[in-house]
RNA sequence: GGGCGGGUAACAAAGUGUCUAUGUGACGGACUGCAAAUCCGUAUACGAAGGUUCAAAUCCUUCCCCGCCCUCCA
């Protein structure tokens, strides 16, 4: 089955033709690196992140980029705050930001090309687009006139006469038309700066992003993504160069991610609300958010807030006790296998949910990569599952080998079931520490060193009690073992537990 | 002013012509010492008014609200 994308370029939904078979080659809009990743960018991320996934899922090769913005006002400005280089400062950035994007378990892009490494080629670019008719030099500064470029406005919908009526032009600048933008700057005193055919300076904003992606991809590629608020003028921009340089057709496909709000607003610094990955994670799982953003599909806008988070939680433990009560099956076979005939009526009746599990997936993810969706495929599969595992104490183990080998297959899609990457040794310490101190606050010790020993320890001293009927020391013991995180379950074969 | 997207049950969020979305929460039941988990069952929807249609949350018309972009932004 083929894939659908709403295109913003033609405001439809179409069927995804790349232009290589088999291959996606991919442009994504990355950070500008002047402080910690946010959880916009979180957002953002993570919606390609699944999209190139599915890509991949669908048997594709695919070519992800993501640059990295290390020239820029507010970088220099920073810079010049902390009183350092502004290319060291962004060097700093650049690994603080990726970092935070590895803790919350989002792939890596193949590469993540630098603006302050891609001068020559964007001298290059400007080059062409005068030669071509579409810039013009000013003084040391270099624009493009964008009403020479007759199809400008084509992706954000915007028409040149009506922006003209609200441009205007700063003082300073030697524009011809309002509309015009900067391909490159005049140097500034105190700031990074390049030598060019038109002397001294840096490059604009937009530039680099056409530059990186026509280098690393082609002129014509298939998907060029970003967040929402880069539609206009950035994109728009992009366009307009890339076309104008190299006179062929730049994206093929535009997809914008809906912007996040907090609490109903707007995230912004002057609201003072913005959000750091890094603070996110000392009290969120990284598949907590993860879930989170693809519980609402890529075009919405996420309303972001503690409750939010709370739900998604409580919903993520539902398909981990599934996957956890799979695994449990798959475990104590020697090396199950699916046999079909082997099967009971009831579990071939089982091979057919598993069946419409991937199916619908499918049939979602195709559709725009409707993740909503998914999930909702999902759920249901643990409710059938549930009910499956109601009436099968015992199932087969191949059966269940085959069912878990599917539900790992469209978690990594879903970039659910990744092991965590974000809990420490210390952590470690100090929850061992807190279940010893629990523990001899019963009155025993043992000599283990691990959280299962210990709390196996703990749970012995529970039974204990509850044989005799001392129902408060057993809850109490229950309750504290959940107010660290582990869920304990007492079944007629005994209590079981397992980590939140 | 110009451009774009929305309004779905308590909350979140899909659907876009007939078919229980889904998650969290609520209520009742089974199970349990009590819980938890799980299962079974129940309730609460499509911003408003008209229209088209055998059939509308979905299409059309009008109206009312909300958000975003047009300056830097994921």
């Amino acid at each position: 089955m083929t894939i659908y994308i709403y295109n913003t370029l033609t405001k439809k939904k179409e069927e995804f033709i790349p232009v290589d078979p088999g291959k996606v080659k991919m442009y994504v809009c990355g950070m500008t690196v002047y402080s910690d990743a946010h959880i916009g960018h979180a957002r953002t991320y993570v919606a390609f992140d699944i999209i190139r996934r599915y890509f991949e899922y669908k048997g594709n090769k695919v070519h992800y980029v993501q640059n990295i913005t290390d020239v820029d006002d507010k970088i220099i400005a920073a810079a010049k705050q902390e009183g350092i280089d502004p290319l060291e400062y962004s060097k700093r950035f650049t690994d603080q930001c990726l970092a935070d994007l590895d803790a919350l378990g989002i792939r890596r892009a193949d590469q993540y090309p630098k603006a302050s490494e891609t001068i020559p080629d964007m001298i290059h670019m400007i080059k062409q687009i005068i030669h071509r008719g579409y810039g013009y030099v000013a003084d040391g500064d270099v624009y493009f006139s964008v009403e020479t470029f007759s199809d400008y406005g084509k992706l954000s919908g915007q028409n040149i006469a009506e922006m003209k009526k609200g441009a205007r032009v700063e003082p300073g600048e030697n524009k011809r038309s309002p509309l015009d933008f900067a391909l490159w700057k005049k140097a500034k005193p105190g700031e990074p700066v390049w030598q060019s055919p038109w002397g001294p300076g840096r490059p604009g904003w937009h530039i680099e992003c056409s530059t990186m992606s026509c280098s690393l991809l082609g002129p014509t590629f298939d998907i060029h993504g970003g967040g929402m608020d880069l539609q206009f003028p950035h994109h728009e921009n992009e366009v307009a160069q890339s076309e104008a340089a190299s006179g062929k057709q730049f994206a093929r496909y535009w997809m914008h991610i809906g912007l996040l709000t907090i609490n109903g607003e707007k995230m912004s610094k002057s609201l003072g609300n913005i959000i750091n990955v890094k603070d996110l994670l000392k009290a969120w799982d990284a598949e907590v958010l993860r879930m989170f953003f693809a519980q609402a599909h890529y075009r919405s806008p996420p309303d972001f807030s503690e409750k939010a988070l709370t739900d998604i939680q409580k919903g993520r433990e539902r398909l981990h006790r599934v996957k956890e009560r799979l695994e449990e099956t798959v475990k104590h076979a020697p090396s199950p296998k699916l046999s079909l005939p082997s099967l009971s009526e009831s579990e071939t009746q089982y091979m057919e949910t598993i069946k419409q599990l991937k199916e619908s997936f499918e049939e979602a993810m195709d559709n725009d990569f409707n993740t909503p969706k998914a999930f909702a495929s999902l759920y249901e599969f643990v409710n059938k599952t549930n009910r499956f595992f109601e009436q099968h104490k015992t199932p087969d183990p191949g059966l269940c080998k085959h069912t878990l080998d599917v539900l790992l297959r469209i978690g990594y899609v879903l970039t659910l079931f990744q092991p965590k990457i974000n809990t420490t040794q210390d952590a470690d310490v100090e929850l061992i520490n807190k279940l010893q101190g629990l523990l001899q606050s019963f009155g025993k010790t043992v000599e283990a060193h691990s959280t299962d020993k210990l709390i196996e320890a703990l749970l012995r001293t529970r039974e204990e009690a509850r044989t005799h009927k001392n129902w408060d020391i057993g809850d109490r013991i229950r309750k504290n073992l959940e107010q660290l995180g582990f869920e304990i379950q007492d079944t007629t074969s005994g209590p079981v537990w397992r980590k939140k």
